[in-house]
DNA sequence: GCCGTTTTCGGCCCGACTGTTTTCAGTCG
């Protein structure tokens, strides 16, 4: 299995100790990036050599000898030394948004503080008090931080975030004299959580918008409110807790007030990523430019920024303008993760909603839905899809009623007789792949279905090299057609099987295999990082909704935006395609 | 520690906000 990141996770420790001792800041940064790169990787990186490691944007020879050895020996020198000078609690102390390695550093040095514990106690005591620029607010806001942290912590899934970013969007449209707002950030890239919501918003009247912001009734507490950024911890608790997945019950929101003019510049900065944006910015200096989140000006050794000294902006209006300063293409904000994106010449066709003409994964009450096989195609029909799959759970599946063979012989009965007018309805199963890689349906019952998504629902902590091969005997059944939420992972908590994805994605390929996009935002199951493997190899993608009541259709949205964040181009996904066509791919496997 | 169409040294993205200070350090994104 991928080493990638253990690897990775041992740069980051690295770094962060190197930033606690105060070692040169730009060491620590070649760290950070080096993980990154590691992490990002697609082939296991325990199989490269010293050379092929150094060809890595970021690895030099120093962190390439790193990884060699402890791809070996499972053993990394340096940073089981630094380990041994930098208590392990200092990296919780780090987490806690307001301390940084400086104040970090002070703690333990001077305080001989070495975990949460201890710094609590010189809270309470106050000799905390004692160290420099240590006053009450400052204080007051490293409680505020450990009780945040104990309370939330954890990223935010996409769509509980996606809901209450555009709630906010428009509350505040409404306030008078706002003329532009749109959320941007990890959110708008799409990414499968989120930690904090950015928010842009241009302004004829920014304190209306400020003080509307602000002022929300979720609003916990304001953490900012500047000339140019507000920032709040807002309050999740009006929303279903258990739908989130853990104890979030709040999410920090920044708003952001920018002028209109710098509306452009500001949207790419705060979209980010950060990675894709230092990639702009050396652009930029390369050019003879400097790029901020006002627009992109002429260098100058005037040392005040360019937007206080009435400099002429080159761009920055709109996201297009400054992409075309630099010779490129507008870059699709969920493909902005410095992955070779600044090297596209044209703006590439990704996956859209409206692309989407078919639903191939979906249950009813015959299992554990709540839509009859009317309503449910009903519903697909009034999404102006052409198609409808039932796909019932199969007999393993005791605990979401799957159906065993008569019954599901009977259901195929009903599914044949059903008629909505403008909509195919096809039958079919979400049959179980057993721990062993064997479907939980006999072959002859398989090849009366329509369509077939084969999924692994138990025994989804196997080991590696076992997932590996029970979904691979999955793939290269005849009869299936896709291979439903591969690793079965639930954000945040269950990390799900762990298949060497190459070898997965290569038969999925060769045996004319679907691979499924989960849109549910608990799974999104392939995640991204796997959909651009699946893409680069020529491999087919299914983006389907596992639909278990009319509101999970709405979950379209976040397969999209995972399949867009892979660069999956419509043609490539199986749900795009015409009924004509899409019936015929199906069909080819009940030729033979 | 990494990198190179100014290439083996000398750079390395840029600005806002807070809380502490009396001009700025630390943190964040």
């Amino acid at each position: 299995m991928s080493r990638n990141r253990e690897v990775a996770d041992r740069l980051e420790e690295i770094a962060r100790m190197l930033e606690i001792l105060g070692e040169n800041r730009f060491k620590v940064i070649a760290h950070e990036k080096a993980a990154r790169a590691i992490a990002d990787l697609p082939q296991d990186v325990a199989d490269l050599d010293a050379k092929q490691l150094e060809a890595i944007d970021g690895v030099g020879a120093k962190i390439a000898a790193k990884i060699v050895q402890y791809a070996n020996t499972g053993d990394m020198t340096e940073h089981a030394e630094l380990r041994a000078k930098v208590p392990e609690g200092l990296f919780e102390l780090m987490n806690l948004p307001g301390l940084g390695p400086k104040t970090v550093s002070l703690l333990w040095k001077d305080k001989h503080i070495t975990d949460l514990a201890g710094l609590k106690r010189i809270i309470d005591d106050g000799s905390i008090m004692d160290l420099p620029r240590m006053g009450a607010k400052t204080v007051q806001n490293i409680k505020d931080a450990i009780e945040f942290n104990a309370s939330a912590g954890a990223r935010l899934p996409l769509g509980v975030a996606m809901p209450v970013a555009e709630a906010i969007v428009e509350r505040i449209r409404k306030v008078e004299g706002v003329k532009k707002i749109a959320f941007a950030g990890s959110l708008r890239r799409g990414k499968e959580t989120i930690g904090d919501i950015d928010i842009l918003c241009a302004a004829s009247d920014p304190d209306a918008a400020r003080d509307a912001f602000t002022r929300q009734p979720e609003v916990i507490k304001v953490l900012a409110a500047g000339e140019s950024k507000s920032s709040v911890r807002f309050s999740l608790s009006s929303l279903r807790l258990a739908d989130l997945g853990g104890d979030a019950a709040a999410v920090q929101v920044d708003l952001r007030l920018v002028p209109e003019a710098s509306w452009g510049a500001a949207m790419l900065y705060f979209t980010g990523s950060k990675e894709h944006n230092v990639r702009l910015r050396e652009r930029a200096q390369k050019n003879g430019w400097t790029l901020n989140e006002y627009g992109l000006y002429p260098e100058s050794d005037d040392p005040t920024p360019p937007q206080h000294r009435g400099a002429k902006a080159i761009a920055g209006k709109t996201e297009e303008q400054v992409f075309e300063q630099f010779g490129l293409p507008f870059i699709p904000p969920e493909i902005r993760e410095d992955r070779d994106e600044l090297s596209l010449k044209t703006t590439p066709r990704l996956i859209e909603l409206d692309d989407i003409k078919s639903e191939l994964h979906a249950h009813t009450t015959a299992s554990d839905g709540r839509l009859s096989i009317d309503e449910l195609a009903t519903l697909a029909h009034a999404r102006n899809f052409h198609t409808i799959a039932v796909t019932d759970h199969s007999r393993s599946s005791f605990q979401a009623n799957g159906l065993d063979e008569d019954r599901l012989r009977a259901h195929i009965k009903r599914v044949r007789a059903a008629r909505v007018k403008g909509i195919a309805i096809l039958t079919g199963s979400e049959v179980d792949i057993l721990p062993d890689g064997t479907l939980d349906y006999d072959d002859d019952l398989l090849a009366e279905l329509d369509v077939v998504v084969a999924s692994p629902h138990a025994s989804l902590s196997q080991d590696p090299k076992k997932a590996t091969a029970r979904l691979l005997k999955a793939i290269e059944h005849p009869l299936v057609h896709i291979l439903g939420h591969p690793t079965g992972r639930l954000l945040p908590a269950r990390k799900g099987l762990e298949p060497a994805m190459p070898e997965l994605i290569a038969a999925a390929k060769e045996h004319n295999v679907a691979l499924e996009i989960n849109a549910h935002w608990k799974r999104l199951d392939l995640r991204d990082t796997h959909v651009r493997q699946a893409v680069e190899a020529g491999c087919l993608i299914a983006i389907d909704c596992d639909v278990h009541r009319a509101e999970h259709f709405d979950n379209l949205r976040y397969g999209v935006l995972t399949g867009r964040r892979g660069w999956l181009p419509p043609e490539q996904c199986i749900n795009t395609w015409s009924k004509a066509r899409l019936h015929a791919w199906l069909k080819e496997k009940r030729a033979s």
